[in-house]
DNA sequence: ACAAAATGTTAATCTACATTAACTTCCTTT
DNA sequence: AAAGGAAGTTAATGTAGATTAACATTTTGT
């Protein structure tokens, strides 16, 4: 069943007895989002620690001129969402947005709480992915500090072909912080 | 007690029973690194999970042309290194070097497994510090892409007032990403 | 107190990338 | 299959910030 996905995604890093995984999954909701909508819009709370199950999301801030910044994108077991937002219960900067029909399981913050406290593997769950989120971001600023643009688009597609292929173009070039134009270039030199 | 100084610290995250106080105390080593020592070096495997008592240090990136990227500034009640190195115990990518006479304390990477499991709320305390830190990182990468290097300037110096003063001007214009030179100019444009 | 080293400044020139705008191709909806 | 919108391309021009190099100032070691 679609809960199992996780508890075997927790189980890659913790130990969980038969009690305690489905004390979790006493908590999980299950939902749809259509192609377009949003799980979190800037302004909103993030109610919800959302783990996807299928389809594929992006994570966005708005700057003042309405240009898009892209900080993340999210595909099958990502934890997505504005974890600032989430963890201090305050309103969110950035927008997660659907790019396909997406399916997900959530957990509302109050839940999120008894089951840290029901579950104490949990504590050490999230600490071990949001310290690995956290290299990589680290390497993500040395990157942008460090390297040229089209160095880090060579970078990003080796390390995500798989979303490369499925997000249009002018995606990848806000994630890479760049505009589509000077993409479309650099994609040009690399066919040469 | 400089041990005291760390115990107060996690207590304002977690409850600590006197017991697990002095597991942890018994875990620890204080040491004191001269300005201009390294703490962690590029290559080397880190071996501690650091926490500044007093002092101050840098983590950087050496890239190949050796220009320096600054990751972190790290001063009192900060935990410094290189994360990735520690938590997967292979070679450093950073350097952690001292700006001043630095005086910390450390724990092996062998102790903190064993006190994951002795104190599990130390768990909790390393997953609410890493995200917040990942909620900062990621407000930086925005502001990297969507504010000019002077709003970049400005902010960094409301937010780390006690930073900008106490580290050399070619430190502040590596961690923002941009020349010294540069960081100079903008200096002066908004002293007019 | 002095010399040497580290840090900071200025200004000219250069370049990676942004902006604009016109155009093409692809995708969706009916 | 036609039409309209979304996505991608091209090329000219503009600019934030890099590079270089010479010089000024501050800090440090002896």
């Amino acid at each position: 069943m679609e809960f199992e996905k996780l508890i075997e995604h927790l189980r890659q890093k913790i130990n969980l007895t038969e009690n305690e995984a489905s004390i979790i999954v006493s908590k999980l909701k299950s939902r749809t989002y259509l192609k377009g909508q949003y799980i979190v819009q800037e302004g909103d709370v993030c109610k919800y620690q959302t783990f996807v199950l299928s389809g594929k999301v992006r994570t966005f801030y708005l700057d003042e001129n309405g240009n898009e910044h892209i900080i993340a994108f999210g595909i099958e077991n990502w934890w997505i969402g504005d974890i600032c937002s989430f963890t201090t219960q305050t309103s969110a900067e950035f927008n997660t947005h659907c790019l396909e029909n997406t399916t997900v399981l959530q957990i509302t913050y109050k839940d999120m709480q008894e089951l840290y406290d029901l579950v104490p593997q949990l504590d050490r769950y999230f600490r071990l992915i949001i310290q690995k989120a956290y290299g990589n971001m680290s390497k993500r600023i040395v990157r942008n500090h460090s390297m040229s643009a089209k160095e880090r688009y060579t970078v990003f597609v080796e390390t995500y072909p798989e979303i490369v292929n499925r997000v249009p173009q002018y995606m990848v070039a806000s994630y890479l912080g760049i505009t589509k134009e000077f993409l479309s270039k650099i994609r040009k030199e690399l066919t040469n």
